[in-house]
RNA sequence: GGGAGAUUAGCUCAGUUGGUUUAGAGCACCUGCCUUACAAGCAGGGGGUCACUGGUUCGAGUCCAGUAUUUCCCA
């Protein structure tokens, strides 16, 4: 006896179980064509949220469904270190033991954050499994591992020896809270309200006053001259005089600058070329001091010369100097302001511009071919539109900071002796370098000092297609598996990876990283809001996969998340994967439940509903293979959804289901259980675990016959005109059981129904079966041919046939007039509109003749249908 | 400020080279059913000037231009 409803609970872990017993998710080079993903990876920090589920199981789609065309499909999964996430984890943990990380060296803080990370690292790779991600676990690969980090090491330099690597001094985004720099791309801007301040600075010798507006007074400390634009009449006495910084009285030159903007506050700007970008540029063309008045951390320093404010944070600094500007008079007005400020992506902390000297990677050379693979679509991307994003880009490139002040990470492998640097994959490597450079042969590991700090998570990322198949070692893996099949992210890391990722591809293999990059959407909340902690509206992964089954999840997932498209998450939409679990698993009950009856002929309507069945599958299939090839996996899944509950279950296990206690035929029998066999095999890179579970439950099955390790079922031969009479038959069906709604008449009180002759009605009713069908499901007493409107009857129309349903009731003739007379304006409108084209000469002669033939078919039909509908009204 | 997209039913979205009986699905809604596979269900129903204006075409939800609203990206 099978339980009446489907528990995911306790199919899920078992079968993954059995799949990975048998090896299912292991790839080895063979033969067979290579189907490869690598997973983007995720961070060691991290847990299974809802984009993860999403992304992978699009992943795992593709994986399977290529595992069932019987390629040799191999998706890589792993981690990477992330950098910032993990050191700010581990200062965090070692802080609540009451350590700081300044007490440590550098090699006690790594063991420290490899044991938290060999502790708590990787859960997210746990979880996946729940999910059914058929990942290759005996390949798990971590930025950090060796051979990843050998691949870092040489890549670095590689670069710097083909002088596109270099270290220079640039205004960077500093993050004062992790005490690091950030590359653009890691600082999130936002428009925040805060104030505008207007500052009176006095003009050294006079009693005259220049006003400037500035967000950031606390910086004033730190201004080297006032700069006015060249032409601004209002300011042009001001030539060669200077003015006197508030508080602290230093005396700066007053400059003229056509960057600055008239039109924006006094149209006098002060300017602070060690903390900000555009002052930066303005003090390298004329020559201005400057001068750091913030410390690393984001407090003052002495170089503000205001002792009460060393040590003291900007934030405060700002209140503080705001109320002594005011004090001295000097504040002239403070005006609510929105501007955009910049911040950490990982601290959230306001991100500081600061001078300072860092590596950078020359992309202007590395863009080049990228950007050509993607537009020439050598690299395809799903949809389409992300190009232009990416062009944009690839065309406005900036040069990549990759250094990084911490300590979790890929040590830069540069040595430093007195004023020159030896970059090398090792210290011996570098030693012997700087041997060579310097003649001097008593230099010893310890004379040299290696650059102290790490790099970027994402220069590691950018090789994972690559490193994950070691490409420095060994070449036969990575001549199989690469270039890889697909890459499967969201859009918003276009920049951090996917670009840099074919950017490294056609640098160090000069072949692209992979065929194709699927964008998934972001998932969001009902509200169109991003899924974040802070909302508390993103719900509990595994919570969600235990309450709803990991088929419901990822049903619910992909059935409402086309390519590129956000995902609205919604309760809902796991339910029904929930619910369609359960349809599939009654379906197969009612099968179970059945005795076969080996003496049993097939009735006329099973062979009927058996043949319609497998060709419209047949028509399924070849609408799939599109779905799967343009990536349209969300339409594949509806495709299959509305086919397996309405045609399968809705139709078909109608037709051919046994009265009540009585026996199946062998045949009908058999047939559905190759039907249904086939419905797994289709449904399984979807639905993994309830397909496996049904699959082995419809037959017997031998060792290694599973459903993970079946074949794609290929499509048959079809005749569209056979299906179509089918759901004409449908159609029939249904209008019959909406007169017995309508009339309250009860589903199992058999009915006489006529139908009138038409050579439409013989052309159905002489398919073999339609019948039968007809009468079974419509629970017919008979179906009567007639010439004339029968009495005591009520008619429908389906197409422009006309039948009547024998009532012993009175007829509603009002109801029905009404319904009618809604008829016949729709069909005398649809006719209007035929004829208005076939009246159009230019239509006649200028359209395809098919069109024009079926535009007369239309034409005919519809008079049609106003002649019977016209009829009907006249009898009422 | 620059750029890219979006606008189809109450909601979320399909609609693939312009022509397939005057637009499809899921959810929501309404009506009637506990009919032995499934109430996590069954049967049926209503609901849309395809944002607006103009153009191209024999023919436009689909192509073009403008307007409005809106989302995102870059600065």
């Amino acid at each position: 006896m099978i339980s009446p409803t489907y528990n995911p609970a306790e199919v899920e872990e078992k079968w993954y179980a059995h799949w990975e017993s048998k090896g299912y998710f292991h790839s080895e080079p063979d033969e067979r064509e290579a189907f490869s993903i690598v997973i983007p990876p995720p961070n060691v920090t991290g847990v299974l949220h809802m984009g993860h589920m999403l992304n992978n199981t699009i992943q795992d789609i593709l994986i399977r469904k290529a595992l069932l065309d019987g390629k040799n499909a191999c998706w890589v999964p792993g981690m990477d270190h992330a950098s910032i996430a993990t050191e700010a984890k581990v200062v965090k943990m070692l802080r609540e033991k009451g350590i700081k990380k300044s007490d440590l060296t550098r090699d006690e803080f790594l063991a420290y954050a490899w044991e938290w990370k060999e502790k708590y690292g990787g859960i997210i790779l746990k979880q996946l499994r729940k999910l059914g991600a058929a990942c290759d676990w005996e390949r798990t690969a971590f930025t950090m591992d060796e051979e990843r980090s050998a691949a870092v090491y040489k890549t670095f330099v590689d670069l710097y020896h083909k002088g596109k690597l270099y270290r220079g001094l640039r205004m960077v985004n500093w993050d004062p809270e992790a005490l690091t720099v950030l590359s653009n791309e890691e600082v999130i801007y936002k428009d925040e309200s805060s104030h505008i301040y207007h500052v009176r600075y006095q003009i050294e010798g006079s009693e005259e006053f220049v006003t400037i507006a500035t967000t950031r007074p606390e910086t004033i400390l730190g201004d080297s001259a006032i700069a006015v634009h060249p032409e601004d009449p209002r300011y042009q006495h001001l030539k060669g005089k200077r003015a006197l910084v508030p508080l602290i009285n230093r005396s700066i030159p007053i400059i003229f600058d056509d960057y600055v903007d008239r039109e924006f506050g006094t149209g006098a700007l002060k300017v602070t070329p060690a903390h900000d970008v555009n002052d930066y540029e303005i003090g390298k063309r004329h020559d201005l001091e400057v001068i750091e008045v913030l410390n690393d951390d984001g407090t003052l320093n002495e170089k503000g010369e205001v002792n009460h404010y060393v040590g003291q944070s900007r934030f405060k600094v700002r209140t503080e100097i705001v109320k002594e500007l005011e004090a001295s008079a000097n504040l002239v007005e403070v005006k609510p302001y929105t501007h955009n400020v910049g911040r950490s992506e990982r601290t959230n902390a306001v991100v500081e511009p600061k001078l300072s000297l860092q590596w950078y990677v020359d992309m202007k050379k590395l863009a080049e071919p990228a950007l050509k693979a993607v537009m020439t679509d050598e690299v395809e991307f799903f949809p389409k539109n992300q190009k232009n994003v990416y062009k944009h880009w690839m065309e406005n490139i900036r040069d990549w900071c990759i250094s990084r002040q911490l300590w979790w990470g890929h040590q830069i492998p540069a040595w430093y002796y007195k004023d020159d640097v030896y970059v090398a994959e090792t210290a011996e490597e570098a030693l012997y370098q700087a041997r060579a450079h310097t003649g001097d042969h008593d230099l010893e590991l310890d004379d040299l000092r290696q650059d102290e700090d790490v790099l970027d998570t994402w220069f590691s990322s950018w090789l994972w297609p690559m490193s994950v198949f070691d490409e420095f070692g060994d070449q036969e893996e990575i001549d199989y598996y690469y270039p890889t099949s697909v890459l499967v992210t969201g859009w918003d890391i276009i920049f951090l990876w996917v670009a840099r990722m074919i950017m490294s591809g056609y640098e160090w293999k000069d072949e692209k990283p992979f065929e194709h990059v699927y964008f998934t959407g972001m998932v969001r909340d009902k509200q169109r809001r991003k899924m974040s902690k802070q909302l508390g509206n993103s719900p509990d992964a595994i919570k969600l996969m235990e309450e709803f089954g990991a088929d419901g999840v990822r049903y619910g997932m992909l059935s409402s998340s086309p390519a590129g498209g956000d995902l609205l998450f919604d309760e809902k939409l796991v339910d029904q994967g929930k619910k369609f679990c359960n349809k599939l698993w009654n379906a197969l009950r009612m099968f179970k439940n059945l005795e076969i009856d080996s003496s049993l002929e097939t009735p006329q309507e099973n062979k009927l509903a058996i043949s319609w069945l497998e060709q419209k599958k047949s028509m399924m299939l070849e609408e799939l293979e599109g779905n799967f090839k343009a990536y349209r996996l969300s339409e594949a899944l509806v495709t299959i959804y509305s086919f397996i509950w309405g045609d399968f279950c809705s139709w078909y296990l109608e037709i051919v289901k046994p009265d009540y206690e009585q026996p199946i035929d062998p045949h009908t029998y058999q047939k559905s259980m190759d039907l249904f066999e086939e419905l797994c095999l289709i449904l399984h890179p979807f639905m993994p675990f309830i397909t496996e579970e049904i699959w082995h439950k419809l037959k017997k099955r031998g060792k290694g016959e599973d459903c993970m390790a079946g074949s794609w079922p290929e499509a048959g031969q079809f005749d569209k005109g056979f299906v179509k009479s089918v759901e004409k038959a449908k159609d029939v069906v249904s209008k019959i059981r909406d007169v017995r709604n309508k009339y309250g008449l009860k589903k199992s009180e058999p009915l006489k129904v006529y139908v009138e002759e038409s050579e439409g009605a013989r052309e159905l009713l002489s398919v073999e079966g339609i019948r039968a069908m007809i009468l079974k499901i419509g629970v017919l007493e008979d179906l009567i041919w007639t010439t004339t409107e029968p009495e005591g009857t009520i008619g429908f129309l389906s197409g422009t046939e006309k039948y009547y349903v024998e009532l012993e009731l009175e007829i509603d003739v009002e109801a029905e007039r009404e319904k009618l007379e809604k008829d016949l304006d729709h069909a005398r409108g649809f006719v209007r509109s035929v004829e208005k084209k076939l009246a159009n000469e230019r239509f006649v002669s200028n359209a395809p003749e098919q069109v024009v033939a079926l535009e007369r078919k239309k034409l005919l039909d519809g008079k049609e249908r106003i002649r019977i509908i016209e009829e009907s009204l006249k009898s009422l």
